[in-house]
RNA sequence: GGUACCUUAGCUCAGAUGGUAGAGCAAUGGACUGAAAAUCCAUGUGUCCCUGGUUCGAUUCCUGGAGGUACCA
């Protein structure tokens, strides 16, 4: 039987990964799978950057604006849809794309995340009153308790770590630690992983030139009307957060956009670092790198 | 043109009565198993404007210069 090759594009955000997305569904006839946490949201078009409806009728998108903010949605659901959904079609394609800025989602698809049961969301919120009445040493000692071992490990200043794990404890009744390194799990695919990369002056200028492009495409009235749904997860996020600090009359408009333009660096540095323990293959991401990228892929899957 | 004040990190500024300096922000490096565009950790990068002088030693005091700000003309 022919390999079957995921093909996964990754990079910091603004680098092209969408073109060049495109332009290789084109060459090798296929579909393209988005791993981006925020390009679900079919509410969030203009700060997120989702492909136009031109690029979108270019190539098959699965995972662009398929959910709601209001929905409940996270990685684990995304796996779950993901790997049946790459599995179909790899019945009738030999290769895929796979594209997307977030690190914890690529994670997902190539490696698989361990089995959790699910979380009644009632623990979230009674340890985030734990949280916020009586200090994080309160959680320190609810898993000294409830999951010593991982306590042992964790991030002990980091409330979302902590809080996650023991609402994993608390719903399952289990350590949290006890659900992780079960079984590696085994992909029906291979996967070769193209990196894009630049250097970091050059990326900020293409950072802070598609925040201004975001702007003056009407991201103050996207976020606008989405204001009442500030405080879902999906709008913790850069590019509408600094809008609605604008609009509480927090900061001014200019300070807004730039403050966007400063957490989209934060984020693209936290994407570097999170690519860097790839095994993946760096290509300046510029146009001019197509047909070499191209060619280096034709030359890996055959 | 005159007078006063200022010039120290990428930016805004502290500071040492002479022993080569430190905050905030920015920036950089890192972590990451269902909040991940989230969350968290670590790190000071410097001709102390230039030039002479005094001094064992000057970024600090003095002379001169350059640039800036304010006021007066």
């Amino acid at each position: 039987m022919k390999s079957r090759y995921l093909i996964s594009i990754i990079g910091p955000t603004a680098i092209g990964k969408t073109a060049l997305a495109i332009r290789l569904a084109t060459i090798f006839d296929t579909d393209i799978i988005s791993a981006d946490s925020r390009q679900f949201f079919k509410e969030m078009k203009i700060g997120t950057a989702v492909p136009t409806s031109e690029e979108l009728n270019v190539a098959k998108h699965h995972f662009i604006g398929h959910k709601s903010i209001s929905d409940e949605y996270s990685v684990g659901h995304f796996e779950e849809e993901a790997i049946p959904l790459i599995n179909k079609l790899f019945e009738k394609k030999n290769a895929l794309i796979l594209v997307g800025g977030s690190g914890l989602y690529i994670d997902a698809v190539l490696f698989g995340l361990d089995k959790f049961p699910e979380v009644d969301a009632k623990y979230r919120l009674q340890l985030d009153a734990l949280l916020r009445e009586n200090g994080i040493e309160a959680l320190h000692k609810l898993l000294q308790e409830k999951d010593p071992i991982y306590l042992e490990k964790v991030d002990r200043n980091n409330p979302h770590r902590l809080i996650r794990a023991l609402e994993v404890c608390l719903s399952s009744g289990k350590p949290y630690s006890s659900f992780l390194n079960q079984k590696k799990i085994k992909r029906n695919f291979q996967h070769l992983i193209i990196g894009l990369e630049t250097e970091r002056e050059k990326l900020y200028r293409r950072i802070n030139k598609r925040v201004d492009q975001m702007v003056s495409d009407g991201l103050e009235a996207e976020a606008k009307s989405l204001y009442p749904y500030k405080q879902l997860n999906a709008l913790q996020t850069v590019g509408y957060q600094e809008f609605f600090d604008f609009f509480d009359g927090k900061i001014s408009k200019v300070e807004a956009i730039e403050s966007i333009k400063q957490n989209t660096r934060r984020f693209a540095k936290r994407q570097i670092t999170w690519f860097k323990k790839y095994d993946a293959t760096w290509f300046e991401g510029d146009s001019e790198n197509y047909q070499a990228i191209t060619a280096f892929i034709q030359h890996k899957i055959s």
